[in-house]
DNA sequence: ATTATCTATAGATCTATAGATAATGC
DNA sequence: ATTATCTATAGATCTATAGATAATGC
């Protein structure tokens, strides 16, 4: 499936203006309250959208929040996805994700303040960043780089590591977030199966930067 | 401090009863439906408690929805707490949480619910089970029962796989529980630099029961 | 001519409070 | 006599819709 057409004439895109600014609004309602009880007007009134106008996108505020978050995780599996492009080996792309996203804190203040209020229960989502990190997963467990007896569990493992990476970095800005990183990175690869000194290796090769 | 003195009069039981009430009320609605935009008009009659003494025991919704989530964790901490009374080694004592959490889903599911939704959060916190694990940690990594650099990245990564495997048996209740929180803990002290054949091991260990 | 947006508003719902009622302490 | 609870309600706020306005397609 192709990520939406891009719309055609004036009024399509006009039209995809004014709910994506809907959306928009409530990504950062959500990333500065973490709540939804905002009401419609605020919204409308942030989106700098009529207040009907609402009604002609989303039946419920609900409805409205969860598009915001799908199109949240989305945008961040998109980010992670761009940077990985080249690398092979599942144990390096796995360290890549953890690296990125602890930079993400600082690049992406409010796509991390999302996916520390949601995240966990998209960690076995067929969209976002699940999908592949399983894959890897898979492809690592076939080949012998990773040692553990079922992916799932593992990607339950990996993901709330990750998530937990997330609220860490929100929590204590403070710290070195490069070397809590690659240091959780270490740690979950070793988890993975991977020896010590190998893991260590792998989560400090370079990394490329993230916008 | 004493957990709160037990209520001498029957005046300020009675006081004590309608704020345990309200708060168990609240907990019933985030496991529910995981928000807080119910209004304090159901909540009170969900509560069994007239709508104006709401406001005798807490300022607004929010004041409530904290201290319901509080409540929640504080429990969790203590239903934990006892069982693991007897264990000495750390890495016993992080197996058996484990295990213990996931037989939990079965046992309280509104607690699990709520620990799901709102846990991750509470990772660092001072109260409900993050600092005994710390504790543990702390203990386990000067005796060289554990192996990695620091204790709050270690309590990052556990808290975080602990809140997967509650998303886990949430997610998919098909699965078998007791076999999943075995190998996450497994893979856990693993990743603490606990020998694979030791971990299986330690995993593996007979339980105490949760009511 | 068609379609989305915007403004205005009716009706529903919610919050916070005031005053009456019931329960207990001393 | 004191204190918490309960009932009733005023005023504020919110949702959903109807009808007017503005923008574009063909």
């Amino acid at each position: 499936m192709p990520t939406s057409a891009p719309p055609k004439n004036r009024f399509e895109r006009r039209r995809a203006e004014t709910r994506h600014a809907l959306v928009r609004a409530a990504r950062q309602i959500l990333a500065e309250t973490g709540d939804t009880s905002a009401s419609i007007q605020t919204i409308a009134e942030r989106a700098d959208v009529g207040f009907g106008s609402f009604y002609n996108h989303f039946e419920s505020k609900t409805e409205l929040f969860d598009a915001a978050v799908t199109d949240a995780l989305e945008e961040f599996g998109q980010l992670i996805d761009e940077r990985v492009d080249g690398i092979d080996d599942p144990a390096e792309l796995i360290a890549a994700g953890f690296r990125l996203t602890a930079r993400m804190a600082d690049s992406h203040p409010e796509l991390t303040r999302i996916l520390r209020d949601r995240g966990l229960a998209y960690i076995h989502s067929d969209r976002g960043l699940a999908p592949r990190a399983l894959r890897d997963l898979e492809i690592g467990i076939a080949s012998g780089r990773f040692d553990c007896a079922d992916a799932t569990t593992a990607l339950s493992a990996v993901g709330g590591t990750l998530m937990s990476l997330v609220a860490l970095r929100i929590a204590r800005p403070d710290l070195d977030g490069d070397e809590a990183a690659s240091d959780l990175a270490a740690m979950v690869l070793r988890m993975l199966g991977v020896p010590s000194d190998d893991a260590h290796e792998v989560t400090r090769r370079p990394l490329p930067d993230l916008g």
